[in-house]
RNA sequence: GUGGUUGUAGCUCAGUUGGUUAGAGCGCCUGAUUGUGGUUCAGGAGGUCGUCGGUUCGAGACCGAUCUUCCACCCCA
């Protein structure tokens, strides 16, 4: 009995031009990449459950799709677990593996695993897909592909500031103009949370700062309250909350609010550095702006945090994000490794070139001449043609069956097709083709050559 | 995981308080045109109305469950 086809939700099929448009962004950002020097890795679609669970949070649990044992994987599991239908102490019994939640994590790994082959600084990226059991909604999956450069090995600033020359890069070749490149810093954010008596509450502390935007400074208030942060203290953040002018001006307030913190400081410092190098060597088409709300819920970062929002009236959340994380590979055994990276998301950079119909024309690698088939003669004829365009780099097709002639110009009229070749019996004796411009209608009689010179 | 929303032809969508044989546009196929597509004209095919169950003399419409779409939370690319 046929059953009705389907994909599982958040997933995705993508047609020719769909591929040819992704394409299109992944060799962009490839691009920079190497132009920066970073190298590529790939790593397995699956990991041992133990290298992802609880890098992400108690919710990143949640989200992480679990890899069901393979065999009698009740066999091993005790009855009263089961009987209790306790999840958190059943799901490490019945499965051992995990599909790969972020390219971060799956990197740290690798970099302790292969610590002795890496040359420090090791510059890597990865384009890979990644898989999270979310709601999907606008812009999200539960299959998607993020494209991260990370370096690992080095605490110089410098590459936080290479970051953001590349960010710039890629959104200016991508004809991207007008993203803002928001940035900030864990160790702000930490000796905020110090000066208000709220340092073991950061987590609590950033989520709620992080909506500030979104739900307003009273929703934030209240947020804050009911964790448990004082009222006091909330009331020393006033400052925070109408934070204006440029980036000079709001690091110089922040010095003030952040006082005796010698954590937030040195975040201070780093920021300044950062914009100080950026100023001089300018963007292309980015905006560099300091957004102490920024908090991103990852809980590795420790220094420089950033998030690239989409220009002004594209709604999307944001296109990319990254950090820096000084331990990440501490919870692999190996310490002192500082690590920072930035991640683009290339699905909603689709989303975005598409509603901007930012996608040049010539974006899909179509086909440009098509054969038509009158018979087995003929087409024997067409192939020794076809071989000679081929091997000039001209995207060439034969039509395989020598049908109706309406039937195969209708092909090549819905392929978009830009010129068609017809040989018969009597272009085969004069060695003449009739070459068909599909555009205009119109048609000349050209020998091998000419076809060569006027597609080539 | 919580709350809401959507599903009718390949696509976009109509379908009245429940009432005969469920429609349109676009697309598709055939012909006008056996070596000429895109325009035009004539004709044609295509539906278990998401799925399962219920209410009813009667369900595309009402009720329940489930899947799916989109949205808001949570969280995040």
């Amino acid at each position: 009995m046929a059953q009705k086809p389907s994909i599982p939700k958040g997933t995705r099929d993508f047609t020719p031009q769909e591929v040819s448009k992704r394409q299109y962004i992944i060799n962009t950002i490839k691009g920079q990449f190497e132009l920066f020097g970073f190298q590529p890795i790939e790593t397995p679609s699956f990991e041992n459950s133990e290298t992802l669970m609880g890098k992400y949070g108690d919710e990143g649990d949640r989200l992480i799709f679990k890899i069901l044992n393979s065999g009698e994987y009740l066999s091993k599991v005790d009855n009263g677990i089961y009987q209790k239908k306790d999840e958190v102490k059943l799901t490490p019994l019945i499965s051992e593996k995990a599909l790969r939640y972020d390219l971060t994590v799956p990197f740290a790994r690798y970099v302790v695993q292969h610590q002795n082959e890496i040359d420090f600084p090791f510059k890597r990226y990865q384009i890979q897909p990644v898989w999270r059991a979310d709601r999907p909604q606008k812009g999200r999956f539960r299959e998607f592909y993020q494209c991260d450069a990370d370096v690992v090995g080095s605490d110089s600033l410098w590459q936080e500031v290479e970051f953001i020359q590349l960010y710039d890069a890629v959104f200016t070749q991508l004809k991207l103009k007008g993203v803002t490149l928001k940035v900030n810093n864990r160790k702000i954010l930490s000796g905020i949370a110090e000066v208000i008596g709220a340092k073991d509450k950061l987590i609590d502390f950033t989520v709620a700062l992080d909506k500030l935007d979104k739900i307003g400074e009273e929703k934030v208030k209240e947020e804050m309250l009911s964790k448990g942060i004082s009222a006091l203290g909330i009331q020393m953040l006033e400052p925070l909350f109408n934070l204006s002018g440029d980036f000079g001006s709001q690091i110089r307030k922040l010095k003030e609010i952040l006082g005796k913190s010698s954590e937030g400081l040195k975040g201070i410092e780093e920021l300044d550095f950062i914009n100080n190098a950026i100023s001089k060597l300018g963007l292309q088409t980015a905006t560099l702006k300091l957004d102490v709300t920024l908090a991103r819920g990852l809980n590795y970062y420790t220094g420089a945090i950033f998030e690239v929002a989409a220009p002004e009236g594209v709604d999307m959340g944001s296109i990319g994000g990254g950090g820096r994380y000084d331990d990440l590979t501490g919870i692999f055994g190996l310490n002192n490794v500082s690590g920072v990276g930035i991640s683009f998301g290339l699905d909603r950079i689709y989303l975005v070139l598409e509603t901007l119909n930012l996608f040049p024309e010539t974006v899909t690698g179509a086909t440009k001449v098509l054969f038509i088939n009158f018979g087995e003669t003929e087409a024997m004829h067409c192939l020794e043609l076809i071989q000679a365009l081929r091997a000039e780099n001209i995207k060439t097709e034969l039509y395989p069956d020598a049908g109706k002639m309406k039937k195969q110009m209708t092909f090549a009229n819905k392929r978009n097709i830009p010129y068609v070749v017809m040989v018969g019996e009597a272009e085969i004796q004069s060695r003449i083709y009739t070459l068909k411009n599909m555009a205009s209608g119109e048609q000349q009689q050209l020998s091998r050559l000419e076809i060569i010179e006027l597609l080539k």
